[in-house]
DNA sequence: TCTTATGATTTCAT
DNA sequence: ATGAAATCATAAGA
């Protein structure tokens, strides 16, 4: 019964058409996760449908072979009868006989099957297993969002699903990715000073464009015009004024009513920058200019800015920005 | 071949 | 359920 169950659940006794579907994702399951992992995926289906096929051919042939036989000792038997009595009883017993027989047969097959399905099943595993470098195009994706939400880097299910559908990759893996990003750069923020950049300054004009016609927009209702004059080619100047503004930007004197959050991420990335062109004379030093002030105390993000923390009128003094004060 | 980078898994805490 | 942290296993570079 339980080879039945087993062999159930890997869809290869189950229903003639779900099968292969209904074993990938009991697979999939066990292997604790969605994996859509497109090629292995359909090898895998393949494979476990043509055992399924073996298995089904070699349990119509027993059991026509179990009919044949029984019809041809009936047969004997019938013979026989001519020439001495024989009890239903008999013939009951012979047929229990016949049919015990095949169905240990039966039993063989299934146990032959299951151990085919778990070879399969562990290579399967062992092939997910096989770690493959992630596209350079898909490691960008994945950096430059990392780098631009660095005081936040938590993208929310449905920032996965998007940027698993621009790296084509799925979402679990970009929720691994977080992870090991998240952990690795904490770790040695030193080792990533360089990749940070690269991508800060990656996005900065972009960014920089952005919070420009965000500003533009909101300097009507803005009492304090910051002077977006060099709005052209954001050229990083000697950190002072522009950072200031930044500060502001992202503090509590403006917090315009449409750029909160959608800015801070292009704040980061624009902070970062300023950060490290300011302090880039003795760079990478143990105390750089840019220390990770997104992390708390403890190193953790959590309870780092929200965009509510944007929006709220009046920050204590721990503030976000409060190491930058030097 | 050794080292480093990196994706995946496991374990634990929340 | 989700994330941190540790760890595993392999890819890639020296």
């Amino acid at each position: 019964m339980r080879l039945d169950n087993m062999l159930l659940a890997e869809g290869v006794s189950g229903p003639e058409k779900g099968g292969g579907a209904a074993a990938a994702a009991a697979a999939a399951a066990a292997s604790g996760g969605s994996s859509d992992n497109s090629i292995e995926h359909s090898d895998y289906r393949a494979k476990l449908s043509q055992i399924r096929q073996i298995y089904h051919t070699e349990l119509e042939k027993y059991e026509q072979a179990c009919n044949e036989f029984t019809t041809h000792v009936m047969n004997l038997l019938r013979e026989q009868s001519r020439t001495r009595p024989i009890s239903p009883k008999e013939i009951e017993r012979m047929v229990g006989i016949i049919h015990r027989k095949f169905s240990s047969i039966q039993m063989q097959l299934k146990q032959s099957t299951c151990e085919a399905v778990m070879i399969l099943r562990s290579r399967f595993l062992d092939a997910r297993r096989k770690r493959r470098n992630f596209s350079k195009q898909a490691t960008e994706i994945l950096n430059e969002y990392f780098y631009s939400h660095l005081s936040n880097p938590y993208p929310s299910e449905e920032a996965k699903e998007e940027l698993a559908k621009k790296c084509s990759i799925t979402v679990s893996q970009v929720s691994n990715w977080f992870g090991n990003k998240r952990i690795r750069y904490k770790k040695n923020i030193g080792k990533f000073q360089e990749e940070a950049n690269l991508y800060a300054a990656k996005t900065a004009v972009n960014a920089a464009h952005a919070v420009a016609a965000a500003v533009q927009n909101n300097q009507t209702s803005s009492p304090t015009t910051p002077n977006s004059g060099s709005s052209g080619s954001f050229n990083l100047p000697n950190s002072g004024d522009m950072y200031m503004n930044m500060q502001s930007l992202n503090g509590d004197s403006y917090q315009g009513a449409q750029v909160g959050a959608n800015v801070q991420s292009q704040v980061d990335t624009l902070r970062h920058v300023i950060n490290q062109t300011g302090g880039y004379s003795d760079a990478l030093g143990g105390n750089s200019l840019y220390s990770p002030h997104h992390l708390n105390a403890n190193g953790g993000w959590h309870d780092a800015p929200t965009p509510s923390s944007v929006t709220s009128p009046t920050e204590g003094p721990g503030s976000v920005n409060s190491d930058t004060s030097n």
